[in-house]
DNA sequence: CTCCAATCGCAACTGACGTAGCTTTAGCTT
DNA sequence: AAGCTAAAGCTACGTCAGTTGCGATTGGAG
């Protein structure tokens, strides 16, 4: 994974198909679906080479993680904490209400819940999401709108919480308004300064 | 499983010694360690018949939790809104830091991630325990501490949602307090007419 | 250009999961 | 109390994820 000793050339290709088969996989079939052979023969890699640079399918997973997390993702900007929170949480409704997306992370999140290495990965990731999302908090701290005592992460999580909640856990549909109602939560403990 | 032709006698002890033996396994190893085999050979029932009757790992942990469900839990009765919430939220999170309970539950959530069949178990589960939860809310509008236009069951999932945010996505951990201020935020919420 | 070590490909193997066909046990009926 | 039949036990087998040992490539250092 990380700097081996022969960065270039061959490894190196077989690294980045190995990726682009496991992205594809996670696309089509899900985490369900996704097994290390399949991933091998997508990606034209004998099964033996996956099982010796990743392990396992969450080593793959964990790896593809690492990827997604470089890529940074559209803060809403509106000038205003109502409309950047509700931005921020109906962009994590929609993101797994993609067809595309959807699948690949909720596949991230389930492999979190069963591989240590993939739950490391995973925690890595929302460090850095909440460290960009908190970003409208702040905004908001700048411009007087909420107290300047408010945990900018905390009502990120708190922001978001409901949607993953009702996702992965209570197994309930989550729609749009879900979001902002989530959002419009939030803020209203920010405001009330229990956040 | 449902009313069979022959509910006494083997049958039963049949069920009940997998039932057992699912709920130890669980507790010992986790949704990981979780086989048939290992089930088949603690509860002393033969392989082949626990393939039949609950087809796999995730039949297992559907009929587990289709028995978690029947099990009353103890909502607090404080007197005051903001004692009873933060009671229900320290009950899910000490509830996960139980070194007996917490991987049983763990792996609840993790097996409906991978089994529809588990989903819908789960999702039935949690409907329970929010309709039983939510009576804490629905005290406090008689009591007039919250406008009559509140939705209660939201309510309870606000305050908890935090709690299993950390744990199961954002892999964090969580302490009493962040169940406290998780309880605060919704109440909070509730208050300002939001939810 | 040459050599050497890292990495990959290959094929055979291991073991666990799950299935199928049949026999045996035990609950229920009369 | 005897027989009928659902349900459990048992053996053997097929399949497939994952491993191992070895030979073939390939990239880079000198």
């Amino acid at each position: 994974m990380e700097t081996s000793k022969r960065p270039g050339g061959r490894s190196a290709r077989v690294r980045d198909a190995v990726r682009r088969a496991t992205l594809a996989e996670l696309s089509e079939h899900g985490m369900r679906g996704l097994t290390v052979e399949n991933v091998a023969e997508r990606s034209g890699v004998h099964k033996t080479t996956v099982y010796r640079r990743w392990g396992s399918v969450e080593g793959l997973i964990a790896d593809a993680l690492e990827m997604a997390q470089e890529e940074p993702w559209p803060i809403p900007d509106t000038g205003t904490i109502e409309e950047d929170l509700r931005g921020v949480a109906r962009l994590v409704q929609s993101g797994f209400d993609d067809p595309e997306l959807g699948p690949v992370s909720s596949a991230f999140v389930a492999a979190a819940m069963q591989s240590p290495e993939a739950a490391r990965a995973l925690h890595d990731f929302f460090e850095a999401r909440h460290e960009q999302s908190a970003q409208v908090v702040r905004r908001a701290v700048d411009r007087g709108e909420l107290p300047v005592t408010v945990d900018v992460r905390e009502v990120i999580r708190v922001a978001v919480a409901p949607i993953y909640y009702r996702l992965f856990v209570a197994h309930e549909p989550v729609t749009e308004r879900d979001a902002d109602r989530a959002a419009d939560a939030a803020l209203a403990a920010a405001r009330a300064g229990v956040l």
